[in-house]
DNA sequence: TATTAGTTTATAATTATTATAAATACAAAC
DNA sequence: GTTTGTATTTATAATAATTATAAACTAATA
């Protein structure tokens, strides 16, 4: 953990910007909860545990400024509230997720799946891909045995 | 034009829901504009030139409802407002979305590029794939000859 | 006609997010 | 070590999107 801090401290110096306690608090939390989606209010109580004193409006502003670095990925599963997903170690793109329709869980998919859509995107549209985001929506593994169960 | 009406009339009917003259309305508008990605408020703006009594509480409701029944898919591009977008006459998934970063344009890929994909997240993942959402974030090719020329 | 269920309107309330201004921290210059 | 300037944070207010509520309306049904 304390590798992966001193990398993003770095990534944050590179555009000279400082690791001030908040933000170390707020990507300490991201760090342990790294398999969560959690959103800016659940980051929130989450660092006042460890930070108390920290207010709303510097996770706003922290978590926007580690999602411009690339460092977080914002995303929005449908539910009106954004989620804020650390990026895998070096990965050049977002990965995707799986969405349970009935459970509401939520899957990652850490190998990029697009690599051959986004020749065609480039070759057949001329659009030049920076990132992507792919979600799909439907049954988890779990849910489809209940499901089987049932009947 | 009709036509389409017609079809999500029956689609209504099907689940028993009428097409009142306010959603009636907002169908007209989305099929008028199914180009755009139009939001709540765009749509209860353009709605209002025709059906100049509707309020805007209906027009959520009934995107929503049209949201359930498939015949819209709602989606979020990133900046905190949901956009609404016809599925396009018998699809079954939703249409891609290549979203320029430099001008914000939206270009739509109609086209399923994610047969082989579903497969790979089927059969290796073990998640029964209902639908998907798929963005790529990037530079449209108007914007890249834009630089080219500036260089 | 009276009843009922479904729908819409107008308005209030809620929720997520952002803006603002004052306070604070901290590094560089003196 | 003090001063000065800039970046950052806090607390609060404001904004924007969406949803809830209650009263009114509509159209089908008994
Ligand atoms: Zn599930
Ligand atoms: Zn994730
Ligand atoms: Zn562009
Ligand atoms: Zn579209």
């Amino acid at each position: 953990m304390e590798h992966r801090l001193d990398r993003i401290k770095k990534q944050l110096h590179a555009q000279s910007y400082k690791l001030t306690p908040q933000r170390e608090a707020i990507v300490r939390v991201l760090l342990e909860r790294e398999e969560d989606h959690l959103s800016a209010e659940e980051v929130y109580l989450l660092v006042k545990e460890i930070a108390p004193e920290i207010g709303l409006a510097t996770v706003y502003r922290t978590l926007d400024l580690l999602s411009e670095l690339k460092i977080v990925d914002k995303i929005n599963f449908g539910d009106g509230v954004s989620s804020y997903d650390l990026r895998k170690e070096g990965a050049k793109h977002f990965h995707h997720h799986l969405v349970c329709t009935e459970c509401g869980s939520v899957e990652e998919i850490v190998d990029d799946l697009l690599e051959d859509v986004e020749k065609i995107v480039q070759n057949d549209w001329g659009f030049q891909v920076k990132d992507h985001r792919l979600t799909f929506h439907g049954v988890c593994r779990v849910c489809q045995e209940i499901t089987v169960k049932a009947t």
